[in-house]
DNA sequence: CTGTTAGCGCATTCAA
DNA sequence: TTGAATGCGCTAACAG
């Protein structure tokens, strides 16, 4: 078999010059009909398809843009890469992604192949704004922070502060008054759940905190054991509901509930984060969190395309915050 | 801000040659150790990433792969693709995604598009074996067949029909006698389960079919809502067992049961395909037949090396069939 | 309308 | 041990 046709071959082929070629599969106005015909059918019959490569070395870009995320195996991840993949063919570009674990040590290894690749564009879920080959690639590359945001990098997220409001507001309404929050140290969803609650003076609604925090798997088993470490289905009373920071630590709650022979929701109601296809699944299934991602997704293009451009995004437009909604289901809901 | 250097500023920078500069960087013994160090610190300095494309362009392999496959989100996909991204990170490969949807036009698209692009090699699960853009991956790229598996091409698939048996042998085991199998028309695994009973002289082990497809998360909804439609809490008890072509298919008899007020597994016992993250967090937990997605993308990488050599696979060595085994959970154990 | 030429960044071959 | 020159495939500027 030979090599793979260039369109020197073409040119060959057809007895004209290398540019005549290029020009009449680039569709130039400069070439008449018939040779456009006659290129197009030899560069077809040959099997050409034209180098990306040899576009990018001269400058046209990579037609390749890049997801960094902490886990590609992640319910709520694969469903964002799927969009983004969407997305991306439909404008032209092919995706790449790279499991960054959610380590900044492997964040580095990385973006250093992202630079080297020449990717158009990166969107980024950093593991922290600190990052540093984070930063790099924010500064080096045309760079979107998905998910999360943060005024200085051009970010299109969800605001889980509202996320947390939303589900506190919808625990008091249905009469709960003592949370459990699992997840991790700092997270803004418990912020916001926090701040309803405050907003609202509510007095003698009890909040205690759980630990727990990762991108695998493995958390919802985590969680699971945890919880069955520390309570039984005695002390686990002290609770009516239980809130978690996202779906996977939900489910390990749940889990727990049901080996504690606990009613969900009766008993306790749980709910959890990012609506993702484990939530619909789950028996019963969980209300959660759902954060807009198609819009997300169109979104984060849109503001990729401007950084791809050159442009400098002003500060006061670099982060959107779209707003999550909360989807009810059975994990929370009492009937009338 | 600057361009992005290249090896030419380096040489400027340090008063050599290019070609000396990209011998040092690429660790020439002809270079003396001091030349090395001091190139190699003028290009730590200016953020300098020897850019892919201009190797490619040379011929040097593009250090790229991808991966083509029907869904994104599927459960038992991402995993997979996890698993590929990183035992290609290890190998130095960046990994490329491509979803499908399963449909022979979208594999077209797709195909050129990595021909332009001369990824280094291809894991594809095609839609077909037919498929003329999978025919046209396979003749131009070095392609791989992960899940599935061919005699006439490079595979490395798990045996599906190996896997229906082991169904069939535990439902035989656990004194199921009457089955319904879900999924498409035509499935390996149905043909091994059908073996197995037609193998041990079975008599009186009643199995039925419905028709069930997709790929995407939708097909646990359907396969749900097509058992609702067709059985009542009376009707479907012609059935003590069931047996999904995969997980999700699987989950969707699980919750029309549990809509019935059938039990699980005392009434009714339920298997699925994949061993995904989706049987493991379903209540009961799903039992389920896995696939050694480790050993599949070892050995999946190992073969791809050898067509990225050239290498022509003998047709007795191109396809490899991995052993299944059935992960035994609460939807189908009844104790002892 | 079409051909010639140059250059993108890199590694390598050939000279020195 | 190093430098100069070459070519990978493509497109665009410049000439006809």
């Amino acid at each position: 078999m030979s090599a793979r046709p260039t369109i020197a071959d073409i040119a060959r082929e057809c007895g004209v010059s290398q540019s005549t070629v290029s020009r009449a599969l680039r569709d130039h106005p400069s070439i008449s009909e018939a040779r456009k015909r006659s290129i197009r059918t030899a560069a077809e019959n040959l099997g050409f398809e034209s180098r990306i490569s040899a576009r990018t070395l001269r400058g046209e870009g990579s037609k390749l843009v890049a997801c960094v995320v902490p886990s590609l195996s992640h319910p709520f991840m694969s469903c964002l890469i799927e969009r983004l993949e969407a997305e991306g063919a439909l404008q032209g570009y092919h995706l790449m992604v790279a499991n960054s674990g959610g380590s900044p040590n492997a964040e580095k290894t990385i973006v250093k192949g992202l630079i080297a690749r020449q990717v158009d564009g990166v969107f980024f879920i950093p593991s922290s704004f600190e990052s540093s080959a984070f930063r790099l690639c924010g500064s080096v590359l045309p760079t979107v922070v998905v998910t999360l945001q943060s005024p200085e990098w051009p970010s299109i997220g969800t605001s889980h502060e509202e996320g947390g409001r939303l589900v506190a507001e919808h625990f008091m309404e249905s009469g709960r008054t003592s949370c459990l929050l699992i997840g991790p140290h700092d997270d803004e969803k418990f912020r916001g759940f926090d701040a309803y609650l405050d907003s609202r003076k509510v007095a003698g609604f009890r909040v205690e905190r759980l630990v727990a925090d990762g991108w695998d798997e493995g958390l919802t088993a985590t969680v699971q054991a945890n919880l069955l470490e520390n309570y039984d289905a005695r002390s686990i009373r002290r609770f009516d509901c239980i809130f978690g920071n996202n779906d996977l630590a939900a489910l390990g709650a749940l889990h727990a509930l049901q080996d504690l022979g606990i009613a969900v929701p009766a008993g306790i109601a749980v709910c959890g984060f990012d609506d993702s296809p484990w939530a619909r699944v789950s028996r019963p299934a969980l209300s959660s969190v759902a954060q807009p991602v198609s819009l997300m997704v169109r979104s984060a293009f849109a503001l990729l395309q401007r950084l791809m451009t050159g442009e400098t995004i002003p500060p006061g437009e670099r982060s959107y915050s779209l707003k999550p909604h909360l989807v009810v289901r059975d994990s929370t809901y009492l009937g009338k």
